[in-house]
DNA sequence: TCCATGACATCAA
DNA sequence: ATTGATGCCATGG
């Protein structure tokens, strides 16, 4: 039938299904989980599913950055999270990428 | 329909 | 390393 798919409903199973991946003490950025979906250019739509994903259940949206390892802005408590699992930070509040990034 | 915004990425200077 | 410009796609006014 047809291709007409609705876009959302399964990007963002493919985008969550992802990130539930994501190993603890890991984080992917946004370019990367694209480019596992298949969507490259699509880095900011997973931004805007993951915004939602709480409406989807739990997912560990919090091992998710940017590629300059920046948190999401609007959310203090990312930081507390990935400390928990043991994500070295910098002293302005990034990540350190290149020891901590999720290897797919 | 057109324009502005956004949990982004990549490149040039 | 930092800043500014450009590309991409979907959403909202």
């Amino acid at each position: 039938m047809a291709p007409k798919q609705k876009l959302d409903d399964r990007l963002i199973f493919q985008i969550l299904s992802t990130v539930e991946e994501i190993p603890k003490g890991r984080v992917a950025t946004y370019g990367q989980i694209a480019r596992l979906i298949g969507r490259e250019k699509n880095a900011r739509l997973v931004g805007r599913v993951l915004r939602m994903s709480g409406l989807y259940g739990s997912y560990p949206c919090h091992r998710v950055v940017n590629h300059a390892g920046r948190l999401a802005p609007g959310w203090p408590q990312q930081a507390a999270l990935l400390r928990q699992e043991g994500v070295p930070f910098k002293e302005n509040g990034s990540v350190y990428l290149n020891r901590c990034q999720w290897e797919a």
